[in-house]
Order: structure tokens, then C-alpha cells, then sequence
DNA sequence: CTTTTTATCGAACATTTGTTCTAATTTGTG
DNA sequence: CACAAATTAGAACAAATGTTCGATAAAAAG
């Protein structure tokens, strides 16, 4: 079987999206790839769709993504302060963003940098970056993004000590925190960048 | 001038890009920003494109690009066990890949999965990733990696004890490592990356 | 208030584009 | 060679999409 065809179509969509940013036609692909028939290029697409290397939205036009590599990364926005009374990812909060593969990608990511030494026990140190899941609600042991009054993100190990949850610095100069009503769990906190 | 609708299409696009990966078409936007008329986004568009914010290509679907902070970003290999007599960054030795920042980027860095508890007092924990520049050779007081007897990568500190130079770990547990011939400076540790 | 500018709408139109169907062609196989 | 399978072509169609023009509404300026 000549895949030759798929695959110089394959990377022909790989190399225009990387290049220009946007996804071809069919007819651009039959173009490219010397086939004079567009339905000579659907075949191929179907074949392509069903081995799992790319993806398309039936009848949208340019909506061909290729699923190996190439597109395999996302970006995530790093949260600086939070202006009082906008949600924590509001545009205005955004001070970056940081490349995420896409396999840990989900739309409820976010980063935040981090103040303060409070987590130096927990190998985070002031300035590093980290990953928050908003969809995951630490659970005791985990370390945590935490709303305090409102403006205030901050991380720390949540857990139970006597019956009550607290907010827990991993750094003996800190004091645990009592989780409060205006204490909110914003997230877990998933993974760490640093620059050195 | 309300500018409002106009960063409103704008995030939209964003958002679309980053989510699906594709240009929304003008009447998407149309529907997302609450216009009635595709003629209203046009206007809009073509004010964006004045002001260098977006590139739209004419008369093709779903071309808009967004100019702003369009960040792209490489990968660089993730460097596990070194074979013996192979060279650090052959093929044979990657175990993944990690996304950086183009503006990070350069052809010498690679990274390195950190084994051992050695440097937990410098905040690198067992199985961190640690983004290491060939091309900076680490100084007194920087973080550097090394190869030591040709088949082992070590993460340490570089530092001058009485005229003589040692690998110096941060954690009291472990002892200093003198410099010897077996001992070749790799590359400066620049960043880390924590799965937590 | 009147004028001017800007934003929005509505509709029509021209392309681009994806899709489908049938037939011709090529390729592979026994 | 003969048959089956895969590939390609060609054409026609439907859907989506970008574009334009004139009219209306809203906002800003004088």
C-alpha cells in the first residue's frame, strides 16, 4: 500500500500550519500534493481521520488539526495580582503565559507566581511558577491555591488538624492558617516551573 | 471610542485558537460578541488589522491571525539514562520532550531528570526536570550539571573550597565531590520543572 | 439642537470550500 | 493475463464564508 500520498499530505498540513498559522484546504492540499481531484484528497483525509493522525469538523472549512506533535502544545496564563472584584482569570490579571504539552492540557489551567517563602520546605521557593487545576478541589495532604479576602491567591498544604482545616506553610517561621469564610480553594496545584 | 466590541472580538479569537486550535469564521464571531450583521465584524476586523493587532488573509475563511503575543514555543529533549560511549544528547538516551518558550530557546539546551535527593535544599527534588544550557559553563556558586565516569549526569553546586574545586550538594547528608579528570562540566542549570 | 462620526443592521452577492457520486485509472495478486 | 482492490479524476452540488452596499441607529462633536 502507497501511503506515500498520505504522508506527503500529512506533512504538507504540518508544514502550512506551522507556517502560516492556519489549516488548508482540500483544494490546496490536492494542489500540493499533485492530485488534480478534491475528492482524490478526501479519500486520503478519511484515511487519515480513521489512523488517528489528524482531525477535522465536518463541513468547516480549514478545520483540519494535525494530532501528532507539532500542535501538541497549549498555553496557560500566568495570573499576576488580582484586581478586588474581578474573577482570579480575568484578562487584566494576566501578566504571561507559559507553554503546556498538550497532554496535560485542560481549559481549567492556570499558573500563578509564587510570594513569599512560606513553601520552602515544599521545594517552592518566592518567584516560581505553579500550576493550578481548578477543576481538581485539593484534598488534605495536597498543596493547594487559596483565595484570601478576595485579592489575595496563595499557596499552601491543606489539611485537618483536629477536626478543623487549615492552610498549612511548609516553613516553621509560618503560622497555619484557619480556613475561614473568606478562605476559598481555587485549586490543586499540579506541577512547578523555576527559573534559576 | 468604545473599544470595547473590538477587544471583545479579539479575546474571541484568542480564545478560539487557543481552544480549537482554529480562526473563527466572521459570522462565529458575529454570534460570540452578540452582533447581527457580519458586516459589523468586518468593520471591526479591518479596524484591528489597522491597528496591527490581527493579519487576515482576503477572501479566505477562518484566516485571522492574532499578532499579539502570538507566542511560540520549541521543545527541547528530556535526556534519561547516558549510554555508555554515547554523546549526552544522542537519540538513544531521550525519554520525552518539554515545551520552551521561543524566547528561552537556544540549539543547547536540553533537559535532565533529576535523581536523588542530593540538592533539596536548593529546591530540586527527586524526579524534577532541570532545563540545562550547554553552552553556559557553570561558575562558582551556579547550579551546574556534570558527568561523572562518562555514564552518569549529576545536578550539584560549582564551588571554590581552598583553591580546589568541588561539586558541592545541597543537603548536609551528602558529602562534597572533588573535581577530578572523570569530572566534565556539562551546562548551567537555568530552570526546573515539578510534576507535584 | 444640528451636524458629523461611528457603530450596527440587513440583505444580496461572489468565492471558497467541503462533500458526494460515478467512472476511469492504476496497482496489487493469484 | 484476469480479477479485485486501491487510487485518482471529473463534475456537480450544498454549505460556509468573506465581502460589499445602502440604510438605520447610536454616540460624539460643534
Amino acid at each position: 500500500m502507497s501511503n506515500s500520498k498520505q504522508s506527503e499530505i500529512l506533512s504538507f498540513i504540518k508544514e502550512k500550519m506551522h507556517s502560516e498559522g492556519i489549516s488548508p484546504s482540500v483544494r490546496e492540499i490536492a494542489i500540493a500534493v499533485n492530485l488534480k481531484s478534491t475528492s482524490s484528497v478526501q479519500h486520503h483525509l478519511n484515511n487519515l481521520v480513521e489512523k488517528g493522525l489528524i482531525e477535522k469538523k465536518p463541513n468547516l472549512s480549514r478545520s483540519i488539526i494535525n494530532n501528532k506533535e507539532s500542535m501538541s502544545i497549549k498555553t496557560i496564563p500566568i495570573i499576576g495580582e488580582i484586581s478586588a472584584g474581578t474573577p482570579i482569570l480575568a484578562e487584566e490579571n494576566k501578566i504571561g503565559e507559559i507553554p503546556i504539552p498538550e497532554s496535560k492540557y485542560n481549559k481549567d489551567l492556570f499558573a500563578l507566581k509564587v510570594n513569599g517563602d512560606s513553601m520552602i520546605d515544599a521545594g517552592i521557593f518566592d518567584g516560581d511558577i505553579v500550576v493550578i487545576d481548578k477543576n481538581i478541589e485539593p484534598k488534605n495532604g495536597d498543596i493547594g491555591a487559596f483565595m484570601v479576602n478576595e485579592t489575595e491567591a496563595t499557596v499552601k498544604f491543606l489539611d485537618t488538624i483536629s477536626n478543623k482545616k487549615y492552610l498549612i506553610p511548609a516553613n516553621k517561621n509560618y503560622n497555619n492558617i484557619e480556613i475561614t469564610e473568606n478562605t476559598q480553594p481555587v485549586g490543586k496545584v499540579i506541577s512547578l516551573f523555576r527559573d534559576i
